[in-house]
DNA sequence: TTTT
DNA sequence: TTTT
């Protein structure tokens, strides 16, 4: 079934910071527990209610740990991008169990900072623009 | 937290036909189980490689519902637009546990069936264009 | 062809304070433009370079142009959704000429500012919210 | 300004074969003519109408542009994801002139074909999946 | 657990 | 014309 689409765009707040760990070949591992939220107005009553959704994103791109590790704290605001991705794993009883989580992983990840700018923020805080989008010079024809 | 993004893209095929029930208050809800894939190059034994993901997406707008109700089954490809959410709940033994789903409720929510065309197919099948986005009326005529 | 999908997302500044005209009927249009950038190492000389594009996004939405005439100002940071709307027209000299648009407008358009907060910013910055994604419990079952 | 984010997202079907054109140094450029469609039901007359918006699509990424010469005919379902440029131009009276185009180029660039499938189909024809966005492998059942 |  |  080549041809798919499996996307998670978030934009939101995180509840905590950034967990870092390490796999047994020493690339390190970024979780972020991110927050969305929506408001409306009750139809019936007519007040304002609000819901928040927790995600857990996990970020796999060495480049983006780095940013996540170096870069995001509780309270920082995130624009990102990744796949979503339900892992299957069994608990002390012996049940299986399901963890849904954000996967940022490869090329299609995106990570963007969207806090005011520090001193030292990174020059890049974007993963996906390892390419220019547009090189070659077509001007010389006349287009539609 | 006004202003937050949360989305969730698919575009995959259905492991099985819709499931169809009905809430205490007679609407109807249409659950989906779809598949997405990708694969690639293994780099060590440059073997192509497959990893499947399957997804719940869970429709709650009555619109949609019945466009899932009525034309999707097992094989359907689909594109679908929804919100993440993780529903917790206490299984039979007490123990807390949760459900991540893709909701497709409200006006973001989006549902476009990819089948060939049926001749029994539904004139729009996606829920996002309840008002025009363009006031200038245009040809339909191609420009370029 | 019911089932399209035409979306614009963009993540940038604004080149300058949001341009604010009334329509005939007395409803605002509000005109951003919006710049976004990328940037890469140059393969063959190893320097940075960097690509900057220019978006004009018009916004039909009323809920939406207020938010844009009342927060956003030159260098502001957005995200917004629109659709690509290509509009033909007629130049002094009798010439068909082409404007390519995003245009915000209906329940598919979304604006969000992404400044750090000001003390008289709006409660909401997002026209998509319009309803909870997930008003009815179905805690009371088993899921999958 | 790193950490923009400039995605065009369509879903439509191809309005004339794509064209294939070579650059100096001999790599091909497709181009595709992309319709999308929305419906809506008009508030005054209560009649359906339909509003079309055809859109420029330029593919510089090698492997899709083999995808859209080898696969793409007039009528041809596609989902695509590109960046939104403009080119200036000068037109034959000397008068500078923009043309507005969605451009696949890069590891951001997808291009899926959504017609039913054909024995010669390509084995994969979405360029994003360079690379797996899991490390876990899980199996291909459906869990729920 | 964030933020508004 | 923004921003980094």
């Amino acid at each position: 079934m080549a041809g798919s689409i499996n996307r998670v765009t978030l934009l939101g707040h995180l509840g905590k910071d950034p967990e870092i760990r390490k796999t047994q070949d020493g690339r390190e591992i970024a979780t972020l527990s991110v927050a969305t939220s929506e408001s409306w107005k009750d139809r019936n009553t007519g007040e304002r209610r609000e819901r928040v959704e927790w995600h857990r994103a996990v970020i796999f791109n060495d480049g983006l740990t780095g940013v996540a590790r170096d870069y995001l704290r509780k309270g920082s605001k995130v624009y990102l991008e990744g796949q979503l991705q339900t892992r299957k794993w069994t608990d002390q009883s012996g049940q299986e169990r399901y963890a849904t989580e954000v996967v940022l992983q490869g090329f299609g990840a995106t990570l963007v900072l969207l806090d005011p700018k520090r001193e030292d923020a990174p020059a890049a805080s974007s993963a996906r623009a390892d390419e220019p989008a547009a090189s070659q010079p077509i001007d010389d024809e006349i287009p539609f």
